[in-house]
DNA sequence: GCCTGATTCAAACAGATGTTTGATAATACT
DNA sequence: AGTATTATCAAACATCTGTTTGAATCAGGC
C-alpha cells in the first residue's frame, strides 16, 4: 500500500509544487530531498512514503502538469476538427503552440518555471523519465502529425513528422529562454515562422531516394 | 602556481577527454570526480590540482569545442562576407547552421556527446557557465544577427534577433535528438526551414507600437 | 652529484546525499 | 468504545560528494 493510494491532506501537493520551483531553479540532480522537505514544512521521509523514491517524485512533477497542457491542446485541435471545413495549417499549429506559450506566461511563474524543466528534460536522457511522458505524450504528438499531414496532403509523413522536431525544439527553447514578452507575438510569430518552414517543403515529385530512418525526438518523448 | 599554468603531460586532456563523455551521458551533477578520474586513470586529486575545481573543469570542457565550432562558422561568414556580391539568407544560414550539424555527426561520437552537453548548459542556467560562453559566444552571435540583418535590409534588428532564437532553438534540438540520419539532408531542411521562416517576417510598414524588449537567449549565452 | 619546482599519489576530511527504521500521532471503520 | 489503517516524525543508516593534505616521485638546471 502506501503509494499512490491516497488523496488525503495537502502534503503531497506541497511537496509536488516545491519540489516543481526548486527543480526548475537547480535541476533535478542538485535539488536534494531533504531542500524540498524543508520548504514544503513536511518530514524528510514524507517523500519516500508517498512516492516512494526521489526519481518517481521526478516523474510525478511532469505528469501534473503535462496532463493539463496537452489536454488544452487536444481541445483545441477537437474543436478544429469538428468543424465541416477542413483546417488550415496554421490553425493547427496555432493549436499547438499557443497553449504551451500562454500556460508558460501565466501570471505567477509556474507556467515559466515548469518550461524549463521541461528542457531539461530534454536534456537530461532519463530513461524513466522518458518512458513516463511518452506514454502520454506519443498520443498528442500522433495526433498533430496526422491534423498536418492532411493539411499538405502532397508529402511524405515521415519527412512532416521531422519538420515538427524543428517546431519542437523552437517552441520548448522560446518558452524556456523568453523573458516576460508578449506571449501573443511570440505565438503569433512562432506560428507564421512555422508555418512558412512546412510549407517550404519540396513537393515529392522530385524527390530521391532519401532515408528517412528519422528516429528523432518523436519516439523519445511522445 | 598550479592552475593553468602548465601544459605538460597528457593527464589533463585525458581528463577533459572523459569529462565531456560523462557529462553528456549523466549530466554535470550527477557526474562525480572520482568517476572521472578512475576512467581516465589518473589521481582524484589531479583535477583539482590542474583545473582548480569542478566548476572551473565543466567550463573548460566547453571552451574546448565551442572555439572550434565558431572558428568554423566564422569562418565561412567571412567567405561569404569577402565575394564582391551581398550574400543570399540562406547562405548566411547555411554557414550558422552547417558546422553545427556536421559537427554533431563527425564519425566519432564526439561531437553528437557534445551537443547534448550544450542543450544541458542550455538547461541548466548555470552563472557561471552562461558567463564563460558568453565572451565568446557573443562575438558570434552579434555578427550573424548583423550579416542577415543586412539580407532583409527592410525589418527590425530586434525582430530578426527574436526570430534567430527560433532557429537556434530548432538546431539545438535537433543536434541533441537526431539519430545518425543524413547530416546533409537535415541541414538543407533547418536552412531552408528558417530562410521560408524569416522570409514570412511581415513589413515594418504595417507594424503597430509593439514591444521588443526581448530579453531572448541572444543576452544569455552568446 | 644536489637542489628546485612541478606533478602524482594514497589517505583523510567535513558534509551532504537518498533511504530505512521504529515509534508516535492522527484518522477511519465497525 | 476499540481496532486497524494511514500519516508524520526524529534519528540513524550507509554511501557518496568535492576538496585538502603531506609525503612520494619525477623533471630539468646548475
Amino acid at each position: 500500500m502506501s503509494h499512490l493510494a491516497t488523496q488525503s491532506t495537502g502534503t503531497v501537493d506541497r511537496i509536488l509544487d516545491v519540489a516543481e520551483r526548486l527543480f526548475a531553479e537547480n535541476g533535478f540532480h542538485a535539488t536534494s530531498l531533504r531542500q524540498i522537505t524543508q520548504d514544503a514544512e513536511v518530514n524528510l521521509a514524507a517523500v519516500n512514503y508517498h512516492f516512494g523514491s526521489k526519481q518517481a517524485l521526478i516523474v510525478a512533477v511532469f505528469k501534473r502538469r503535462l496532463d493539463a497542457l496537452n489536454s488544452a491542446r487536444l481541445a483545441r485541435l477537437d474543436e478544429l476538427l469538428a468543424s465541416d471545413a477542413p483546417p488550415a495549417l496554421e490553425a493547427v499549429l496555432d493549436a499547438f503552440v499557443r497553449p504551451a506559450i500562454v500556460f508558460t506566461h501565466a501570471s505567477d511563474e509556474t507556467g515559466h518555471r515548469f518550461m524549463r524543466i521541461l528542457l531539461r528534460a530534454f536534456a537530461d536522457q532519463d530513461a524513466d523519465l522518458h518512458a513516463a511522458l511518452s506514454s502520454e505524450y506519443a498520443h498528442v504528438m500522433r495526433r498533430f502529425a496526422a491534423a498536418i499531414a492532411e493539411t499538405l496532403p502532397d508529402h511524405c509523413p515521415d519527412r512532416i513528422r521531422r519538420q515538427l522536431d524543428f517546431i519542437v525544439g523552437a517552441l520548448t527553447h522560446t518558452m524556456a529562454e523568453s523573458g516576460h514578452d508578449d506571449p501573443g507575438q511570440i505565438a503569433d510569430d512562432l506560428v507564421r515562422f512555422s508555418a512558412a518552414g512546412l510549407g517550404s517543403l519540396p513537393h515529392p515529385s522530385l524527390q530521391t531516394a532519401n532515408q528517412v530512418g528519422a528516429k528523432g525526438t518523436l519516439e523519445i518523448v511522445r
